[in-house]
DNA sequence: TCGCAGGTGGTCG
DNA sequence: CGACCACCTGCG
């Protein structure tokens, strides 16, 4: 399968989609472009910059006027190892390409000032629409836990435990376990993947999701959720699974934008940039309903990556 | 060595 | 309820 090219792609930063730790499959390649796997499908995303001379993003950044053209540098977004069937079907979602990031951005900004700085800092962020169960899974094994262990453990649960998923780069790639696997696993098959006390969490969980009828019941349940609360008092009936958790499962595995994941990065932005106590969380998540609104979670993921930016 | 890392569950008061 | 605190593991 060959290369396709999505033209004319804005508000869309490979670092600031892959690295901001909604995701844990991605890995960054030496060119910059990011090799990993959704939907059982391994790939390779990478931008390629067209005719036209200033740096990406500029317009935009500076509150530029949508719909306008001009002679705005233009980007465009390869996929390697995607077909065009593919693309319309897993990508063009996954990567929610349909979107006007430009336009929540001026919303976030023109509402609040301290959210304008933050944005210029990750200015080409995009929330992922990934698989409900791979979400659950890797937002279990986050907790208490760094980034690059999270993706080992994801890994090794994939490598050990999951079906392949063919090949790319001359690396074999595996989709992490269904829950009908997980439930038949105990905890102590699990040790080689190195979860901890977390093991046990997922297979429960992954019990709890079969005793629900399976994966695709529950999706129905969370389908039926009118408000993000609702689906996160749902999603926290998992072992494992609390508040903010649950916050971004219904964010990242749901699409639930309005959902406002407040974890330690959040709660010390949130405490810094606008003075609310750190233990504070309903003042905190009262703050996001009033300001952010329905943009809750990409606001959290641009404070997210501003407070990074600033502590690295 | 010991603290810490994108929290949660269990136990108290 | 809200405030603690232990907890697998690997790294600095």
């Amino acid at each position: 399968m060959g290369k396709y090219i999505y033209e004319g792609v804005k508000d869309f930063n490979l670092d600031h989609i892959f690295d901001c730790g909604q995701c844990f499959r991605w890995t960054r390649q030496e060119d910059g472009s990011y090799t990993g796997i959704a939907m059982g499908k391994p790939v390779n995303v990478s931008l390629k910059e067209s005719a036209g001379g200033d740096p990406a993003g500029e317009a935009d950044r500076a509150g530029g006027r949508p719909g306008q053209d001009g002679d705005r540098p233009r980007l465009d977004l390869v996929i390697d190892n995607c077909s065009k069937e593919d693309f319309e079907t897993i990508w063009k979602g996954y990567l929610d390409l349909d979107r006007d990031y430009g336009k929540i951005k001026e919303t976030l900004a023109a509402s609040d000032e301290v959210m304008a700085k933050a944005i210029s800092g990750g200015e080409g962020i995009r929330i992922l629409r990934q698989e409900l169960w791979e979400t659950i899974v890797s937002f279990i094994i986050s907790q208490n836990n760094n980034i690059p262990r999270i993706k080992g453990c994801i890994e090794n649960l994939a490598r050990l435990f999951g079906e392949p998923a063919g090949e790319y780069g001359g690396v074999q790639f595996y989709n992490v376990p269904s829950p009908e696997v997980m439930a038949g696993l105990t905890a102590e098959d699990l040790a080689p993947v190195r979860l901890g006390y977390r093991a046990p969490y997922l297979v429960e969980t992954a019990r709890q999701v079969m005793e629900r009828g399976g994966m695709d019941a529950v999706a129905a349940e969370l389908a039926a959720a009118r408000t993000p609360e609702e689906a996160c008092e749902y999603l926290r009936g998992f072992q494992g699974v609390g508040p903010k958790v649950a916050s971004c499962i219904a964010l990242f595995g749901l699409g639930r934008l309005e959902a406002f994941p407040i974890d330690v990065w959040v709660r010390r932005v949130m405490n810094r940039l606008y003075g609310i106590d750190e233990k504070d969380i309903k003042g905190m998540n009262a703050y996001a309903a009033e300001h952010f609104g329905a943009n809750g979670g990409i606001a959290q993921q641009y404070l997210f990556y501003y407070i990074r930016g600033l502590d690295e």
